[in-house]
DNA sequence: TTAATATATAACAATGTACTTATATATTCA
DNA sequence: TGAATATATAAGTACATTGTTATATATTAA
């Protein structure tokens, strides 16, 4: 069950998690596809460490869930979290960032395809 | 005219703005009534340059408004700001401020009174 | 089991943030 | 004009954030 609004606080948090705008773009992907840490790391030219960090704190927050997949672990948005609602309304603000999904297919970097 | 989206980078830094629970509640105030300083200093019991320089960063983003009435000076939302859409459906997830405000005329303080 | 790959964690440095106190500026009113 | 009030700004400090490099852990495949 999820609430209608969210104490001002806990909002806060969220939002500061997302005033970053590597974190910011991650969310915006995850919404149309699932990735993994390379591909960000591909994506964001950022040191494989600095995308595992920014992660980290997502998925500490509960806006990203995480599954293995051999080798990889494989991160997607959790819909289920209490925040999910406000994260979503959001995100609707935001330009695609699907052209960088692409840019990863034609570099033939692309990994967890479902 | 307003933009459909809002480019990624600039949404992170007025997300960062607003992911600080003073100046998250002060927004949220202010889509009710207007505020000047010294009631956000009663109201959040913190000290006036504190404040002053919250209020200085959401006005450095265009997200509010200053209008002088005498010796008080009055901020209000800007409606017209390129990411006051994004922002208003954000605030529409977080809970009414209005108890803060009752609190503030039941101590005989409340100024900006329209 | 060993090498290769993917990811996480730790320690550190540079920078940014949010307060504080002290002081400057602007307005009102006696 | 001068005192009182409201606000802004400056400088300093403590702490948080975001990267870096080095290293640890987990999985796969030879």
């Amino acid at each position: 069950m999820q609430k209608l609004t969210v104490g001002i606080e806990k909002a806060a948090t969220i939002l500061k998690l997302l005033g970053d705008k590597t974190r910011l773009a991650m969310m915006k992907m995850l919404e149309t596809h699932d990735y993994c840490v390379c591909e960000f790391v591909e994506i964001f030219k950022m040191s494989q460490p600095a995308i595992s960090q920014h992660i980290r704190k997502l998925k500490d927050a509960g806006l990203v869930q995480e599954t293995r997949r051999g080798q990889w672990i494989i991160y997607s948005l959790n819909k289920d979290n209490d925040y999910y609602p406000l994260v979503h309304s959001l995100l609707q603000h935001l330009p695609s960032q699907d052209f960088k999904l692409q840019e990863l297919e034609e570099q033939g970097l692309r990994i967890s395809c479902d």
